[in-house]
DNA sequence: CGCTAAACTGAGGCGTCCTCGACTTCTGCT
DNA sequence: AGCAGAAGTCGAGGACGCCTCAGTTTAGCG
C-alpha cells in the first residue's frame, strides 16, 4: 500500500502561470463582489487579460475558482473560530461564531447557494466548518446553556440560511432572523447586536 | 382622473391562446418541480408543444410564470392562512402558519430566491403574504406570546430561509431551523414536530 | 364568407459555458 | 548560449439558453 513515489522530478511551476493564477483570483474576487458567485467566468478571464481556456486550466470548474477563493480567508476564519472556542463563554461564543461566519459568508452574492450546493470542491471547507461547530456546541451543551440536541450541522444550516437571507433582504432582517435562532438555541440568550 | 371608458368593445378571448396559456401552465409546473424555476424556458415550450414566442406571448418574463403558477395555489394557502388565524391558540396558528407557507414554497427549487428577488410580478403575493403574517404576529403579541418586536417582514424572512434551506440541505434540517427560530420567537414554545 | 385583430411561429442575434488542437514560452540541462 | 520538451496559453467553435420581431396563421364576429 505504500507509494512506490515514482518520482516524477517535479519542474518547478512555471512564473508566469503563477502569475495568471494571481491574477485570476483577484479579479475573479472582484468580479464576485460586485455581480455574485454567477458572475460570468468569460468576463473574469477578459479582466484578467487571458484567454477563457486558461482560466478553464487553473480552475476547471466555478467551484474550484471559489474553493480557491475561499481557502486564504478560511484560513483567517478558523483562526478565529478557534480563538473563540477557548474563550470563558460558551454561549456567547457560539454566538459570535455563527455571527462571523455569516458576516464572511456574506461577501459573494450566492455563496450561500454554492456552499450547501454539494460540490465537491467546497465540501472540504464545510467539513471543517461543521467539526468546529461540533466544538462550540459541546462546549455549550456542557454548560448547560444549549437547548437539546443541536449539533454543529444545525449550526451550519442556520449559517447558511442567515447568510443566504442577507443576499436577499435587508442585512438588519438576517440578523433578526439570526437573533431568533438563537435565541431559540441557548437558554441564556446573548446580548443581541443593537442596544 | 376617471376613465373614461374607451369602451373597446372586447372581442372573447380566442380558444387556442387559452389552450396553450394552460398548456403552459401545466408544463411549467411540471418541469419547475423536476428542475427548479431556473429550467430552460425553451424546453417548457417545447413540451408543451407550442414555439418559444408563444410562450414569452403569454408571459413576458420568467417572474410573471411563476408568478402566473404561484396564483392558483395561494388561494387556497391563503383561505387556510386566514383559517388558522381565527383559532384559539394564537402561538400554534402562528407557528402552524409559517410551516404551512414553508411547505407550500418548497414545490419548486429556487423559489425562494425568486420571491425574495423583488419581482415585480411576486410583489402582490408577497405583499399580501405579509400583511397575512401581520395579523399573526398582532394576536401572538395582543396574547403575549411573543418576543418583543417580532413582525410580519419577520415571518417572511424566516420562511424564505427556511424554504430556501429546505431546497439545499434536508427537508429535517430546514424543520431543525424552522423549530429554532419559533422557540425564539414565541414565549410558550409550541410543541416540535418531532416527539 | 370575408375581414381583422389576436395569436402563433421560428429564425436569428447575443451571451455564456466548456472543450480541444494548435501554438507559444518557460525550465532544466548540457 | 542553445536546445528539447513539458507546461502553459490561446481562441475558435459547438451547444445551449434568452429574448425579439417580421411574417404567417387562425378564431371570432358581422
Amino acid at each position: 500500500m505504500s507509494d512506490p513515489q515514482p518520482a516524477p522530478a517535479r519542474r518547478r511551476p512555471r512564473a508566469d502561470a503563477l502569475r495568471n493564477r494571481q491574477r485570476l483570483l483577484a479579479e475573479a474576487d472582484a468580479v464576485f463582489r460586485e455581480e455574485g458567485t454567477g458572475a460570468s467566468l468569460e468576463g473574469v478571464a477578459r479582466r484578467a487579460g487571458v484567454a477563457i481556456g486558461t482560466l478553464y486550466g487553473h480552475f476547471p470548474t466555478r467551484a474550484a475558482l471559489i474553493a480557491a477563493l475561499l481557502e486564504e480567508r478560511n484560513q483567517a476564519l478558523f483562526a478565529y473560530g478557534a480563538e473563540l472556542a477557548e474563550g470563558p463563554d460558551p454561549a456567547a461564543a457560539l454566538a459570535e461564531w455563527v455571527r462571523a461566519v455569516v458576516r464572511h459568508a456574506a461577501a459573494y452574492q450566492g455563496l450561500a447557494d454554492q456552499l450547501s450546493a454539494g460540490n465537491d470542491e467546497l465540501n472540504e471547507s464545510c467539513a471543517e466548518m461543521t467539526a468546529l461547530g461540533d466544538r462550540f456546541t459541546e462546549r455549550a451543551r456542557a454548560a448547560g446553556v444549549l437547548r437539546g440536541d443541536t449539533t454543529g450541522a444545525d449550526l451550519f444550516t442556520l449559517m447558511n440560511a442567515a447568510a443566504w437571507s442577507r443576499e436577499h433582504d435587508t442585512p438588519e432582517q438576517a440578523d433578526r432572523l439570526l437573533d431568533l435562532a438563537l435565541a431559540g438555541m441557548l437558554t441564556t440568550t446573548p446580548p443581541p447586536a443593537a442596544g
